[in-house]
Formats: C-alpha cells, sequence, structure tokens
DNA sequence: ACCCAGATGTGACCCAGTTCACAGATAAAC
DNA sequence: GTTTATCTGTGAACTGGGTCACATCTGGGT
C-alpha cells in the first residue's frame, strides 16, 4: 500500500498522492484474472508488484495479447469515467498486487483536485496512441517486424545488460498474432544468424540492433 | 457557427453550449486535408455539415480507412488534453463545414464548468472502445465480415428507406484493409445472391439482415 | 531412474487474399 | 460523337501464414 513505487512518466505527484489516500491494495496469484473482457469495471488500477497482461480475444477463444504492464504502470483509466464493459481482460503473471480507486472514491478525490482530471484524460490519450499504434502495425507490418516490435518492447525496461524475454513461444504468439510455428521458424532463423540465443521458455537478446532493423522494415 | 445541430448523444447539453460559445468556424472544400496523421494538434472538432474521413497510413502509401464522421459527431478530443502528433489524418468528402476550439480556450473554459471534463472523458473512453473493437475485428475476421460490417456500418444513418451506399470500390478496400479485387468479387457473389445491387460508384441495399448474418459469422 | 506434460523443431499441405494483367463499362470533357 | 480517365470484372499465378502431423527435447514429479 506504500505510494512510493516508482510511476512512471505517466503519472503526476499530484495523481500519486491521490493513490495513496483513495487506493485499496489487491493481491493476485500466478494466473489469475483480474478481470475479463466485456466484464462492467469502475475501477482505476496501478502495478505495484508483479505483472499484468492484458489481452483481448474472439469467441473462438483466440486471443491477442495486447500488453504486458509491470510495476508503476496503471491501468483501467477509461472506465474510470464511463463505467462500462471493459474493452481487454486482464491477468496476473507472477505474484502480483496492485493498486485499486473505485470509481466513485475517485469522483470524491477529484472534486478537491479537478485537476487531475486532466492528469487522467493525459493518460488515456497516451493509451489510445498506444492502440492506434497497435492497431496499423497488425494491419500493415507483416509478423517478422512484428515479432522484432514486441521482443523489443518487452525487453525495454533491462535494455543494457543482457536482456532476456523469459517467456514461450506460443505465448509470444498470442502478442504478435500469428501461430506458434510461425514464431518457431521465425526464431530459429534468427537464431541462425546470431541474433539471440533460445532457451526453453525464453531467450537471450544477443544483437538488439539487428531486431531493430527488422522491426522498422516498413517504418510504419 | 449555429450550435443547433444534433450533436450526437456523446455530448451533453453543456458540451454543446461551451462549443456554441468557444467555436470557430472552418471550411472545408470536397477533398481537403484538415490535418494529417503525425501533425501536431491541439483542437477538438465538430462536423456540422458534410462528413470527415479519418484514417491511418503507413509508410508505403498503404490506406487503412477508419470511419466518415457525419454532422452531429466530434473528433480529436484526445489531441485537446495531450497536445501531440495525431494519430490519424483527417480529410473532408464533399463540401463540408467544421467547428473548431483550440485547446487554449477550452482550457478557459474548463475552468469555469470543470465537470465538462468528464463529459469529454467519456468520448475519449468510447473512441477508445470503439478503435479497440476494430483492433479485434481487423485481427480476427476474415474480409467478408468485415466488409458487411462497414458496409452496414456506413449505411447506419440512412437504415430505413431504401439504404444506399456512395462509395467507389476502391474507397471501400481501403476501409476493410483489403484490395479492390476482393472487394469487387466479394459484391459480385453479394448481388448474386441477391443482398445488393452494384452501381457504378456505389451500391443499393437489399437485404441488410442477410448482411447482419454475414457480419457476425463470428460475433467476435 | 522413469514417466509425462509442456515446450520446441520441421516438414507437407492448404487456402484466403494479394499481385498482375488485361478487358469491358460509364461518365464526364471536348 | 470521340476521347480520356475512372470505375469495374475476372482470371491466373503466387505467397504468407495457418493447419496438421509428427518427432524431439527438457524439466519436474514420485
Amino acid at each position: 500500500m506504500l505510494p512510493e513505487v516508482g510511476f512512471m512518466s505517466d503519472a503526476s505527484q499530484g495523481l500519486r498522492d491521490m493513490m495513496a489516500r483513495a487506493a485499496v491494495e489487491v493481491s493476485l496469484s500466478d494466473g489469475e484474472i483480474l478481470f475479463e473482457q466485456g466484464d462492467i469495471g469502475d475501477s482505476l488500477y496501478a502495478v505495484t508488484k508483479g505483472c499484468i497482461e492484458l489481452s483481448v480475444l474472439s469467441r473462438e477463444g483466440r486471443k491477442l495479447s495486447l500488453d504486458v504492464l509491470r510495476p508503476g504502470h496503471l491501468f483501467g483509466e477509461i472506465a474510470l469515467f464511463d463505467p462500462s464493459t471493459r474493452t481487454a481482460g486482464a491477468a496476473a503473471i507472477g505474484e502480483t498486487t496492485l493498486l485499486r480507486v473505485a470509481n466513485a472514491d475517485l469522483q470524491r478525490e477529484l472534486e478537491n483536485a479537478p485537476e487531475l482530471a486532466m492528469d487522467l484524460v493525459r493518460m488515456a490519450g497516451q493509451r489510445m496512441r498506444w492502440m492506434s499504434k497497435q492497431l496499423s502495425e497488425q494491419v500493415f507490418l507483416p509478423i517478422p517486424s512484428r515479432l522484432a516490435r514486441k521482443i523489443l518492447h518487452l525487453t525495454a525496461h533491462d535494455e543494457e545488460n543482457d536482456p532476456k524475454l523469459d517467456m514461450s513461444q506460443a505465448e509470444l504468439a498470442e502478442f504478435v498474432g500469428a501461430t506458434r510455428e510461425a514464431v518457431s521458424k521465425t526464431l530459429s532463423s534468427w537464431e541462425s544468424r546470431g541474433y539471440l540465443k533460445k532457451r526453453r521458455g525464453g531467450m537471450r537478446i544477443l544483437d538488439r540492433t539487428a531486431l531493430q532493423a527488422l522491426a522498422s522494415l516498413d517504418e510504419f
């Protein structure tokens, strides 16, 4: 329940304080589902420990993972102002804890500090930009580029020393909207070119620059 | 500059009043570009006459049209709070006029009526939901379903009497993210089944129900 | 050690959709 | 009426990626 998690640039000090005051802590164990796509939602969350995976899915059960949120990230801003069905599902990866602020509580806070609304909208705007980028990538880029981008994105947090990604090829496939087989074949070809080293359940990135080149084959 | 355009459910009375007060009128001729993807934007717009087409495009020039906005629709809400590069381009279809409110002016209005921020965020939320729906449709649905959906969406405004769509197959293709040829072939097959009647530069919808069935072949 | 489940590698085959290449059709312009 | 530009129709060839069907590998349990 400590406010001193390193909230990223997407939250102002005021917002941080507010969270510290109004939030309730929630704990999830690995794989536990926080909410599903289509649920009615009215709360804002912040990750304090562990990871949250956001994903959308089709009726047939096919899943497209959108992002993995790490400590410091906020999510669910939209539903706060416009409580309605959630556009994505959220599930924990590993033991994770969250801060949660319900709509009603936030409304109260906002009466004292209306400028916080601006912060929230700015964040919503960023999320929106990000979402529309996902859309055009999905439409315009071929699988190898999408894969390279996702790998870079998912390893962006420990860019420097010996970056690695711990995620099975099957999971990775859900992120790029492809099959496990396609991912496997692509990774193999990259490994043979020395861009990365595969491992069971993950990989080590050896040549970030090469991946960046692949990612922007069509710098969309 | 009249406020009495039938703003849709996405704008409250207060918001409407504000627009009437703070907005400036803008006129565009057919095909004129209001802004392009990547421009820095800081204004909110409302369509009062004509149509605005929103689209994103890839470096290679491929275009994906997102929506056509008619009188009463608002757009550009995001950039208002978070002035930054626009995520889509906007161009006029036919002679069109808009109301425009710049960031700075809106900020001033909001100081007097902070509850308007809520309205704007709610609208941003709706746009966000819509966007994420587009994303999953693009990913999960095959071309025929996407095409049926777009046709229904684009003709939703005059649903009742003799619905028709005036748009070349090439344009339509940009909406569904497919080639002109694919659209042509699909439409031909539908015409032979009596769902619609093609014309140069458009079509008449004969059997909306049949299209609805096709649209939800995978009720995503 | 042994077994089993989940993670991977790889090939054969298939198919929706694209690309390419023309052949009408219409409409507006001269 | 002719011309010219823009739509439209349609087939043939190609292809990225999906589907299927296995063969391996690896790491835990017991």
